[in-house]
RNA sequence: GCACAGGUGACCGAGUGGUUAAUGGUAGCAGACUGUAAAUCUGCCGCUCUUCGGAGCUACGGAGGUUCGAAUCCUCCCCUGUGCA
């Protein structure tokens, strides 16, 4: 008996994930998984581009709104929502689409992450302390000893993972990269099916002013202000591009327009960093083409429909 | 038209006689990423070669000049901003 498919769409922002995977979801009995790391916080609506409340009714979508700004979701927490979303959608005998511009939350769903031990806030505070006192080579130093492997494959200045590191190695009383050895758990019962958007980047990254300036134009000010008053202005998504320029400008930081400037080059940033992330993704279809496209539409249909039967 | 201020590599912006192809920053390109990831970090970044140690060429508005040596000093010209007319 062949494995039922799984197809999962990446690609960087305005790419056009959603309107390809509402075409293929609609054509092919499908339910959409979002994989953003943003649009699962209730709220985020103008500067996440969430699929809009008509489109959800089109084709049902999961890990959207699944938390309160307040919340912190976290890549293992996603990995396992997914993956009971996916497991449902499948034993109903529909067609499970991931879409995806998360990169890391696409990898902790489809490879998933090592046995770790729980994030220790206190600890990791601590050793932020200690950075910023001492200097980040003075813990990067203790990290070479505690966990040479880790210590060379993370720069000194990279403080956020030497911490990470220091505080894996030190509550579980072994080296992170040795906990790592011990594998991933990756998702099984499916055949993957990868489709990946790389439109031409000079259009891409016109595409990113454009939808970037639309936002500030639909209200992003607004909500951003609702958010604020409603969850105060220390939630952390409040940081995700487009929120946090418009809380600059909120603040006086920025004015309108440069706080546009600001927000659009945040995008094609990291629309540029989406795509170093995804290259290294294996067995991608490659689509040098936006997703609202209906020939590419149509030709991943089809090729969807060669796999099913194959 | 006179008086100041200024014209620096894609952009912003240091540099006032010599380790200067020229500090920084931004953009751009390439890369890393195992529970905050829309985060965080790294490298490259005038052109042409290179056995990768370097070699050559072109560069600081333009043209001359001073000097062993100039983006840096002098002269004239062009342009920009501000002030006085």
């Amino acid at each position: 008996m062949t494995l039922p498919l799984l197809l999962v769409i990446l690609g960087p922002t305005a790419s056009g994930k959603t309107a390809l995977s509402l075409h293929v979801g609609e054509r092919l009995q499908g339910e959409i998984v979002s994989c953003d790391s943003v649009a699962v916080y209730r709220d985020f609506e103008i500067g996440t581009a969430k699929p809009s409340k008509d489109e959800r009714t089109r084709v049902p979508h999961h890990l959207i709104d699944i938390a309160g700004p307040e919340e912190l979701i976290t890549a293992g927490d996603y990995s396992r929502l997914a993956r009971r979303s996916i497991s449902d959608i499948s034993a109903r005998g529909r067609l499970p689409i991931v879409v995806g511009g998360s990169g890391l939350y696409l990898r902790a769903l489809l490879d998933g992450l090592f046995a770790g031990p729980p994030r220790s806030e206190d600890l990791r505070s601590r050793l932020r302390k200690r950075a910023a006192e001492r200097g980040n080579d003075y813990l990067h130093g203790v990290l070479r000893r505690v966990d040479p492997a880790a210590a060379r494959t993370i720069h000194a200045n990279d403080v956020p993972k030497v911490v990470r590191a220091l505080e894996v190695s030190i509550s579980a009383r072994s080296p992170m990269t040795g906990l790592w050895k011990q594998g991933r758990d990756p998702l099984q019962g499916f055949r993957f099916l990868r489709v990946g958007l790389n439109p031409d980047r000079e259009t891409l990254y016109q595409r990113i002013n454009q939808r970037a300036r639309e936002m500030f134009s639909a209200g992003l000010l607004e909500e951003t202000r609702m958010l604020i008053e409603r969850y105060g202005s220390s939630v952390w998504p409040l940081n995700s591009l487009g929120y946090k320029q418009a809380m600059q400008h909120l603040r006086g930081e920025l004015s309108f327009e440069q706080a546009i400037v600001a927000a659009q080059q945040g995008h094609r940033n990291y629309a540029k960093r989406q795509m170093t992330w995804f290259h290294r993704e294996p067995e991608v279809n490659w689509i040098p083409d936006f997703g609202s496209n209906p020939a590419v539409q149509k030709q991943i249909v089809d090729l969807i429909k060669g796999k099913a039967e194959s």
